[in-house]
DNA sequence: AATGAAATATACTCCCT
DNA sequence: AGGGAGTATATTTCATT
């Protein structure tokens, strides 16, 4: 897949801000906005956008932490716990690596207990290793052009 | 901040599309578009919503590899590296944590060559571990509802 | 593949409840 | 805090280049 450089202008803008309408980005940009449409629509059904998703704050919606977990599982309950973990609704997101973990993956508490909780649901599965998150140094820094 | 049930599905919905019309959001839910467009604003004006973002498949953009990087930092390295990370742009996310790192990395790469280029970038500042996205088991699962 | 114009849909503002 | 009306703006479709 051939990018142009139209194609990132509008990526980039959309990483900022997925709610831009097609005529400002078109302003921007200097093209018509059934131009910008049409060139969205079909970054979308080749599948370089994934979708729109609104960024919300997890502390302020009650979740007061945030932590990476990573899972080294156990003989035979990789499996398993690949399907338990959909249903576990404080993972953001969960990834396979390589490494000597298996999974790492991100989640948001609402506080200590919380976060007891579900790593003694993970305990079962294989050995947890927590880092709370701090701070966020970088966040959503958009994909830029490639070289 | 307390937020309601329609609140809730607002934010559910946004964080499915961020591009659902206001008009969209309050025909699913039964509310006229001034009063979604009023909530919404509200919303982001107390910093729920920190903004709305296009998701980019890293892999159809070039970037061919994925992964996540620690750094453990050397005696008064951090502070510099703190600096340094801004400019790289291989990295969407970054984030102080607990425990045996001081950071966690997330970033897109185009090749092998262009990781080992990122990680030598790195080795001056500290111990790095890299592990590499292999699948995505769970990918931008919303936030829900608070107990 | 982009433009311009017409038709439709949505967003925004204001006033009312 | 939400609904309804009116206006401005955006999107969509289509013809044209």
């Amino acid at each position: 897949m051939k990018i142009d450089n139209l194609n990132w202008s509008i990526l980039k803008l959309l990483q900022e801000n997925a709610r831009y309408t097609n005529a400002e980005i078109g302003r921007t940009i200097g093209l018509s906005s059934p131009a910008v449409a049409e060139r969205i629509k079909k970054l979308e059904d080749i599948g370089v956008i994934d979708g729109y998703k609104a960024e919300i704050n997890h502390i302020q919606t009650g979740y007061q932490l945030k932590a990476f977990v990573t899972l080294r599982a156990f003989m035979g309950k990789l499996k398993p716990f690949l399907e338990q973990v959909k249903t576990y609704k404080e993972v953001l997101n969960c990834y396979r690596i390589t490494g000597n973990e298996n999974l790492v993956m991100e989640v948001v508490l609402y506080d200590q207990f919380h976060l007891e909780e579900f790593i003694d649901k993970l305990i079962t599965y294989g050995e947890v290793r927590t880092s709370i998150v701090l701070s966020n140094v970088i966040e959503n820094n958009p994909i830029g052009k490639n070289r």
